[in-house]
DNA sequence: AGCGCATGGATTGTTCACAATTCTGGAGGC
DNA sequence: GCCTCCAGAATTGTGAACAATCCATGCGCT
């Protein structure tokens, strides 16, 4: 084939920042990205649900281009899936999928509460921090019954330990599957169980604040187990949802 | 334009395809991708080269727009890096990053190699064949000197084990980190020493293939460990300071 | 010289119009 | 009644023109 070898006289080498954390470099864009990422999280957009090219560009009040752009972003975290010429949908996991994303989890997050249980004691007391003030916040969102924060925060919280171990490259990896275990569990989830994680992730803090050996560790496996057992990977939910419904308020701000 | 509502009543599901495999559904831009892709890898394109849209889409024989989404998609996965206005560059890691992406690696094929040994006795045939045949080849390229053949193939047999650990998702993230590793390898490797990595794999089927509990494992770490103490990492990245970098970075996000 | 500043050329970013494909709804034949 | 087939409409895909930005070179001034 043709060899991409036309780049010419190397100039200069531009200072590979390190900044730009999605890839994506306008505001606009990573702030429509989130918005719908965390619109598929908390399961405002369904599974299945089709995303019309300008029905979104009318929502965001941007072009037509813009938002394709973003759905190509979301279509290669898989949390969109894109139809040649068919349009973009929320991305509908299938069980072994599935399974699959519950079980890079595993192997990740294992990895990740080790390094964590690893770390020189006392712990940072920044970590402290906000490991408390998540605390409250999830209580406060499982006392006030609020799903859609409850779900949002349970993200944050892992994504929380991620960022303390300290490997920015492995917590984006973590990301992209949380967002798509969002989406496993929003296809996937029996409507009866409701054991919601808030006191699993409270015994987690305790344990690792505590320090016993290899416990906190055992407490995140046992964690995302149970939230996969309460998948049922028979069941098929289909609901369409009017997108302008949606976002019809989008804060400009983010 | 008045607002033509959209998404009306619930229609038909679109068949949740899990065919299009990259995310990109054309078929062109996926060849565009790995061929870019590779041509990074075996460092026909070394880190901070910048890839000039029109002139990739002479090269290929595409539209610039096609390029650009190419692009945008390349940057995602971290292998290119681009900058507003100034267009895209051959991503170059920072000595953090590539640690970082050895870490994952380390992590994931860990996981993996586990995987493996525990797979029922005697392997399935595939494997082994699939096996056999890349011994063969790397044992060729070794032969030949042909170091680019060394290089793709390493980052094949990497994914050759993850593919048959049966997990797709797995595999899909460590194609990224051995892409991102191959720039790390490009950026950093020391001029002297290279000791090449087929005699570590030869061992490594061998392992796998007699299956002593955890040998196998043991030096599939010891391989990537190997591999990234090669590198000279020592932050000797610039002597000059780039006042721009340090100040340029995003105002926006958070 | 060295520094500041304007201009020219090149490259990227955005918008627009149109082509291609698919979906919808209905007419017609079996 | 049910299926097939065929426009019309809606939606996606593509290319080209235009605007914005940046880099480099040269000129004038201190």
């Amino acid at each position: 084939m043709t060899t991409a070898s036309s780049a010419k006289t190397p100039r200069r080498e531009p200072r590979a920042r390190t900044g730009t954390r999605t890839g994506t470099r306008s505001g606009a864009e990573a702030r429509i990205v989130r918005s719908i990422g965390e619109a598929i999280a908390d399961r405002r957009l369904p599974p299945g649900t089709k995303l019309t090219e300008e029905s979104l560009a009318e929502a965001f009040g941007v072009s037509r281009e813009r938002v394709r752009k973003v759905l190509l972003l979301l279509a290669q975290r898989r949390v969109v899936t894109l139809i040649p010429n068919r349009g973009a949908f929320v991305a509908k996991p299938t069980p072994k999928e599935a399974r699959e994303v519950f079980e890079a989890r595993h192997i990740i997050e294992r990895a990740i509460m080790e390094r964590l249980e690893r770390l020189p004691r006392p712990l940072p007391a920044d970590l402290l921090a906000r490991l408390r003030d998540h605390g409250a916040l999830e209580d406060a969102a499982e006392r006030d019954g609020d799903r859609k924060a409850m779900i949002r925060l349970s993200g944050h919280f892992h994504l929380l330990l991620a960022e303390f171990a300290g490997n920015a490259t492995l917590s984006g990896i973590l990301t992209d599957l949380i967002d798509r275990s969002s989406l496993a569990i929003a296809a996937f989830e029996r409507r009866s169980s409701h054991t919601c994680s808030a006191g699993d992730h409270r015994r987690l803090i305790a344990a690792l604040i505590n320090n016993r050996p290899g416990e906190a560790t055992a407490l995140m496996i046992d964690h995302l187990d149970e939230v996969e057992r309460q998948l049922d990977l028979e069941a098929k939910t289909d609901a369409r949802i009017d997108l302008k419904a949606i976002f019809a308020d989008e804060p400009e701000t983010a």
